[in-house]
DNA sequence: GTAACTGCAAAATATTTGCATCCTT
DNA sequence: AAGGATGCAAATATTTTGCAGTTAC
């Protein structure tokens, strides 16, 4: 199949097409794990400014481009989101690694997050889990 | 079996035993769901320094007396450790519920968090799942 | 009495908002 | 040309740190 480049990704979103939207899109298509607002301020130079990219992570999020990804810290963190995803309805529902040594979070894309039986009363909406270890990297 | 107490859980984990340490605790056992760091200030009138409540939070988290809630958003909610948790060595392997109408983040102690079987070298330490929806309260 | 805890002040960080300017379509 | 996106300045909010005074044991 197709490579899916950035341009497609902004245009099918029918989002304009800018620099800074194509070079923070770019980097998450090139990051196998999820990046922060931190790390996408220093992979960038800084060449955004602080409020951009806090402005363009929130427009990718609305419109379905990228999730949140839960932590315990208060950080966010965002991955791309692989499984079509729609704004407003989304389905971010596989597994988060985060790696106790390198400290990256890998999107287990394969790895569903499964269905619990919840009490009485409860009805859920979406699930998210979060899986903290040793990743294949640096297990070897 | 007898209630466990604040001066208990205090005790037990060779804390001094202070007015703030008291009153926070005794917040989290009055307290069904999680609290954030405001909730915190909020119900206590701000009787202790913001900072006191940021050092008591953390102080708790080491010993193990309340763990963090994993969260999308860029917040940190504390909930109480029911299952004999130790520090360094945390068992807060139930579900949360976070309810999209009253708000309420609910730890849901009988429900445990499932296995997941991760790609071929990834070794896990520790999972943690959070399930959004309507609460049993809200349904009603 | 001593170690630990607290409150205050201040610094460091992080996030949001308004507005004028520039760029994309 | 028009609407949307960006950058800058500044307002808010959040978290951390140092230190002196107070409290628990």
């Amino acid at each position: 199949m197709p490579t899916t480049t950035n341009l497609d990704i902004l245009k099918r979103n029918g989002l304009s097409v800018t620099e800074g939207r194509k070079k923070i899109l770019e980097l998450f298509l090139d990051t196998e794990g999820a990046l922060a607002h931190a790390d996408i301020e220093k992979q960038t130079d800084a060449a955004f400014d602080r409020v951009t990219v806090y402005r363009t992570l929130q427009t990718f999020v609305d419109k379905g481009i990228i999730h949140q990804i839960p932590t315990t810290d208060n950080s966010v963190l965002y991955a791309l989101c692989k499984h079509n995803c729609e704004a407003g309805h989304h389905h971010d529902n596989h597994v988060h690694f985060i790696c106790n040594k390198c400290g990256k979070t890998i999107c287990l894309d394969d790895v569903t997050v499964p269905e619990v039986k919840l009490p009485k009363g409860f009805q859920p909406a979406q699930s998210a889990m979060v899986v903290t270890g040793v990743c294949s990297e640096c297990r070897k």
